[in-house]
DNA sequence: GGAACACGATAGAGCGCTCTCAGGGTTGAG
DNA sequence: CTCAACCCTGAGAGCGCTCTATCGTGTTCC
């Protein structure tokens, strides 16, 4: 059974080419009666138009690309990823186009396929998440004409980017704890060259600060969001007494629990623990952990459909949105 | 700046668009001087082919679809799917193919979206995981000619796939409990309708039978690999006082941990646990736990490989793949 | 009844590539 | 010196589609 071509289905319904290309593409000027032989005869053979031709000469794929950088794959154990590519999965799917995975594993790696990625024409537009700051491969995008979307503080001017609100969650974090009279505010962050580790951290000294508290550096430790990491930031900073430790992710707030437990603390009373992502293990943990909850797959389907609007009506306004992260009263603070 | 043609990069270097699609398909009989020239404009001017056109005319995308069907998307917070997405990227990488994800959210969309998959000619062959066996979605793609492997065993005759061996780490398990003469082995497993929940149900069976012990219904409980139903279903198990219980997930394995912990009963002394999967987090738990590690990324490599093999030489010999699965024995069993 | 005008449908070109086939240049043997 | 054999290169067709320009038919109006 080779594949039929538009020519064949024209054949069966007695019209061109052209007419059934129209009826497809839902332009107007078909007769009503001639429009439903045609479709009768599309779902009777079944016929799909093959892919490629189209986008040859359209110029479009319906392919959107999600590149995840090398620096954190590793780290790809966490449901941030997950839940992120749900999202993004989904808002493809109200926009009716697929999503190809671009997974590096390395720098150089990103720097072979991405020219073959962004010039071959294969994709209608690009969501990048989680590069660092003014990172290379972004900008490397930025400068070609392919459609970006960044998400997360791509500290790059001109990208649109949809980001949750860290600064504001952090801030919240801080403040809760200080209105509950923690006084030793101690801080696990993520890596201090990401935008989310420099965004938890300032919204969380600036929170401190609204109760005139500062963060000392001794409270300070910063580890990859992952619960191995925040087990031994814990260990430093339980060397300087804290009785209350916000922890850049949930992943980081286990681990220091796990920590504060096998030196024998007690949670919340001899130190209190709040967390960042919101993510189902915070729930189940013990004791359940607070947490500042993020909205990453809305992220991911806020940032195609940012990318879906570039596409219809050009990049003129550049735009970025950020979504609210919301607070979760649980046991461990 | 428009893109450039073959023509154009012809133009350019004095020879005709033949050769220079020569010159990138490697193809023989061009003069080393030639494909000299040819290639410097190439790497001057940053030619990359349009994948459009090239696809049309070799029916070759270099695109393969991973799909990921309903029944599951929502389990997707699991590890599980992370690493064998990672698996599958890198795979792709080898065969310099990209890879595109279809996670279908209900079993209406399965049905809508798999025709325009399957037809467009987008795909030059189809992964499809964790179907239950005998699903309709894989069915429908194994009746076309679409090349296709299976991860996990599919339940359909003639379809190629690859699996882990999800019978012998079971029967492993039981084995191991019986060595240690845990005599009262309960077993909470993942859904009944799925290969995988199957087939570690009937490997620990058969586990325990090899000395002569029996799997009682009221030692079984069932759940959906995750860490709730896992707590759930070591309630209905502890009803019955089990010595052992043997989880076919970590996830539930950590949410029979707890609920065991919450009875105020102590692991291993009064009820030992085994999970399977072999995840980060079966490290960390308290007490870490003993589990069936699976080859999950090697699992998602092996299937492009399959797949590739395929696209080369045709699907004469069909073959599967089962990959072998390592006890890792810690603290809880 | 014929000119003017819709509107529906078609023919044709062309998107950028691959691949077959044929042509021209070179070489070696007769 | 001629002719076959070979190698390299180019011309051309065509992949299946979209879209513009064009043509034909049916309708309206004078």
């Amino acid at each position: 059974m080779a594949r039929l071509t538009l020519e064949d289905v024209g054949a069966l319904a007695g019209v061109s080419r052209s007419t059934v290309s129209r009826v497809i593409n839902n332009a107007a000027s078909v007769r009503p009666e001639v429009r439903a032989r045609v479709e009768a005869v599309i779902s009777q053979t079944g016929y799909v138009p093959n892919a490629a031709a189209r986008s040859l000469v359209s110029n479009r794929t319906g392919v959107i690309g999600l590149v995840i950088p090398s620096h954190v794959s590793n780290l790809f154990e966490d449901p941030y990823f997950a839940r992120l590519i749900q999202g993004v999965t989904s808002g493809a799917k109200q926009i009716s186009s697929t999503l190809t995975l671009f997974l590096f594993e390395s720098e150089e790696e990103e720097r072979e396929v991405s020219p073959r990625v962004v010039e071959s024409g294969f994709l209608d537009g690009v969501i990048v998440t989680a590069t660092r700051p003014g990172n290379s491969l972004m900008r490397k995008i930025a400068a070609t004409d392919l459609p970006l979307v960044a998400i997360g503080r791509p500290g790059i001017d001109g990208i649109p980017y949809v980001d949750v609100d860290n600064r504001a969650g952090a801030f919240r974090a801080a403040k809760f704890l200080r209105e509950k009279n923690y006084v030793r505010c101690g801080f696990i962050g993520g890596p201090e060259n990401t935008s989310t580790g420099e965004d938890r951290l300032a919204g969380f000294i600036d929170g401190l600060a609204e109760f005139g508290t500062a963060l000392p550096n001794n409270l300070r430790a910063f580890g990859d969001f992952t619960e191995g990491s925040g087990y031994t930031a814990m260990s430093e900073l339980l060397d300087h007494s804290p009785d209350a430790v916000f922890a850049a992710s949930d992943g980081m707030a286990l681990g220091a629990i796990r920590r504060i437990q096998d030196a024998g603390l007690s949670i919340p009373q001899d130190v209190a623990v709040i967390g960042f992502d919101g993510f189902t293990k915070a729930e189940t943990a013990q004791p359940p952990l607070t947490t500042l909850r993020q909205p990453v797959s809305a992220t991911g389907s806020k940032a195609v459909e940012m990318l879906h609007q570039i596409l219809r009506d050009g990049s003129d306004s550049i735009q970025r949105e950020i979504l609210p992260v919301e607070l979760i009263h649980r046991a461990s603070a």
